[in-house]
DNA sequence: AGTATTGTGATTAACTGGGTGAATTGCTAT
DNA sequence: ATAGCAATTCACCCAGTTAATCACAATACT
């Protein structure tokens, strides 16, 4: 049964790849022939037959399908390799050229630059929060205090980023989940802090009803903060975050209150003085 | 005026990275932006303002936006490269899952294996085309000839394929458009024979009224060939190809005539006959 | 020739996305 | 407070696209 589902999830990639539904599923039922005819195809696809050849003319136009034309008309695919080649060439070159295009964009002169009081912005997606971590970090030049309520989001990225940080001097205090990633980074970022988290503002299950978990939280000279969370770890798109700058900020101030006594205090009292 | 074509090229290359068109356009808009109310980004793009909050929520989704809820509303993108990356890691991974899935999907058991007897089949598109060129030339065992009809057709990777070939013993001959090219493939393949072609029947210009001009020729020991055309070399995906395998393919036959006659005949008789 | 199968084209139905305006919300200035 | 204005959301319509079906021509097979 297992198979029933890649199938499925090949259409789905297809589809998200930019095929129609018919390309898509005549493309996977061609897949799983060594060769196949209009007929074949619609069989073991729900493409009607009449419409396979549209679907394999485009395919073929795009390079993934071969076309043998004899009566009735032969179809085999590229092999997968190919395929997925054909593919991935396609976008790398939309990406470089997105990438060129955007950078050299003429900015638009409003010249009304609204300053921005309660900087207080959100964004969504693992990818982004990551980065904006990552860039975050890299902006830290005193104290930097972080805490992963997830081991994963502690990636061999950020673990660098922490490190160049207390090597330009930035005090570095981490918060894991176990034992095994607070070891790792010991190892990896020898200057910093690192403690088992334990925060019960960290557990959701003091709250009813609330299965949402935060995944991060960062404190950057005690005037920038970054918070995330999600309902589902294992959904990187849905994880959300806020980030605020500005020591006078007012979600600024209530976390950093939040992060610096009960964080210093936890399991080091002595710290929370300094 | 160049900046309107990098808008108009971002716009288009976004909407083939799977966005809608007021989501592209309020991007590319707030791209020129340090940040940006509705209104702000209505104004510049073409974007009914009543619909910039739908595109940008999805952009925020998507981890390409925050938003600053103030009222009015702030919003301002990532930073180029954090959205291009952001981007190409969604595609890495989809191409990535899609070769899996693929990969393993079950074979549809239709146990008519047609044979196929004149294999001739048709393909489209430079990159699919280019990958079966290489996988021919691996194929080869005894001999190989290959024209070029452009010199751009002659990549790294089937540079080293022939070289590879040449290595296993393999009977290489290419002909090529010029000279400059012509000395850096004996560079890198010196066992092969290298010849400028000049054949008349790659001269589209005998021809009235035909534009189309021959890219590839090959022939892998006399049974099977590729033969590729394309009206405009300068778009890949317009490049056509049929390949045939068979000693007594009809197409192969035929091309193997001209070939090897034509050919081997034209700057060297002494050769043909061998 | 007759019948089944294959291929092409046209036609209709369903859906998506662009475009527009009305209703709601929130702020500001009487 | 409340009228007025801007900002925001919501709901709807229209057009283009795509899915789905049908009718018919072309081809092979008996």
């Amino acid at each position: 049964m297992e198979n029933l589902a890649n199938q499925e999830q090949s259409i789905e990639l297809l589809q998200q790849l930019g095929l129609k539904e018919y390309e898509a599923k005549s493309f996977v039922a061609l897949s799983r022939l060594p060769q196949g005819t209009a007929k074949e195809i619609s069989d073991i696809s729900e493409v009607p037959r009449t419409r396979v050849y549209d679907s394999i003319r485009v395919l073929e136009q795009k390079g993934l399908v071969e076309i043998h034309h004899s009566n009735p008309k032969q179809f085999r695919t590229v092999s997968i390799d190919e395929a997925v080649n054909i593919l991935k060439s396609e976008y790398v070159t939309r990406i470089e050229s997105l990438r060129e295009s955007l950078t050299d964009l003429e900015p638009a002169g409003t010249d009304e630059e609204t300053e921005i009081t309660h900087e207080v912005w959100a964004l969504s997606g693992g990818a982004a929060i990551e980065a904006r971590t990552e860039q975050l970090i890299n902006e830290a030049e005193g104290e930097l205090i972080m805490v992963a309520g997830n081991n994963r989001m502690l990636t061999d990225g950020l673990i660098g980023a922490l490190q160049a940080a207390t090597n330009r001097g930035v005090t570095v205090v981490v918060g894991v989940a176990d034992d095994s990633l607070r070891d790792t980074l010991i190892d990896a970022v020898p200057q910093a802090r690192v403690f088992i988290s334990e925060l019960p503002w960290l557990d959701s299950s003091s709250l009813q009803g609330d299965e949402t978990e935060i995944n991060r939280l960062l404190l950057i000279d005690r005037s920038t903060i970054l918070a995330s969370s999600t309902h589902d770890p294992d959904v990187p798109e849905h994880e959300k975050a806020v980030f605020g700058r500005g020591f006078n900020n007012g979600l600024v101030t209530i976390v950093r209150r939040l992060m610096v006594t009960g964080l210093l205090s936890e399991d080091d009292p002595g710290e929370a003085a300094a």
